[in-house]
DNA sequence: TTGTGTTTTACGACCTC
DNA sequence: GAGGTCGTAAAACACAA
């Protein structure tokens, strides 16, 4: 008897490329009962392995308390063969991003700089027993991650920019309709406007292009 | 529990040096 | 050609109803 359960199927199962397989095999009859063996193992839909399950799958490398990390790790049944519980395979990466310390071994290495050399990629790979290709994916995820926080704040800053100008555009746009009533009616230019345009009065002179001459403002005695 | 929005991982296409 | 960005899909996650 052998039952092949298909796990956690990646985007990249849609087009080809990694599925986990755990295999589900009969190793005969003792004592009445059929023993189980359980493998977990990682392939492409191909059929070929991956280079980044390699390094983070391989069921050797792979322990328990990793793969089930808060979930309930599943259980054989013997009697009836079956596999009770949801099982979850934990993305290494997060995993990885998570340990080594608070902010993450992988956020301290963007710190120090943004991009790696293949040299230093290959070294972090090795830290966090991850492949060479997740650290690098990492790397450019957290680099755009980093460009979008960036846009966003300078989308902030000409937004407020924008609202301040929008205010002063509109300050501007009733003083301007002020002294355009002025010179209409000059007569209107009465105690309660005149605060409104501070030290200016406007001086209707020879024919010709009419000049707001702003003065010196009083003092109040 | 479920629906929904956000974040993370991974990939292919394309670009640049 | 190696290594970068960009756009995107899908899974994982967070959270309100």
């Amino acid at each position: 008897m052998e039952l092949e359960l298909s796990l956690g199927v990646s985007p990249a199962l849609a087009k080809g490329t990694a599925m986990h397989i755990l295999t589900c095999t009969s190793a005969g009859d003792r004592e009445g009962h059929d023993e189980l063996v359980l493998e977990l193992g990682a392939r492409t839909a191909k059929g070929d392995e991956l280079d980044n399950l390699k390094t983070s799958m391989q069921p050797e490398d792979v322990q328990e308390e990793d793969l089930y990390q808060g979930c309930p790790q599943p259980t054989a049944s013997a009697e009836t063969g079956s596999v009770s519980s949801s099982l979850r395979v934990e993305v290494p990466v997060r995993q990885a991003a998570k340990d080594k310390g608070g902010t993450g071994f992988l956020e301290d290495s963007f710190k120090e700089h943004s991009t790696v050399t293949p040299r230093q990629n290959s070294d972090i790979a090795s830290q966090l027993n991850l492949g060479p290709r997740q650290v690098a994916i990492w790397f450019q995820n957290r680099r755009a991650r980093t460009k979008l926080l960036q846009t966003k704040e300078e989308c902030e800053n000409l937004k407020r920019g924008c609202a301040a100008l929008t205010q002063e555009n509109r300050r501007l746009q009733g003083e301007v309709a002020e002294l355009r009533a002025l010179l209409t009616n000059p007569a209107s230019f009465t105690a309660t406007n005149q605060s409104s345009v501070p030290f200016g009065t406007v001086q209707r002179g020879p024919p010709g292009p009419i000049s707001l001459v702003l003065g010196t403002p009083r003092r109040k005695c």
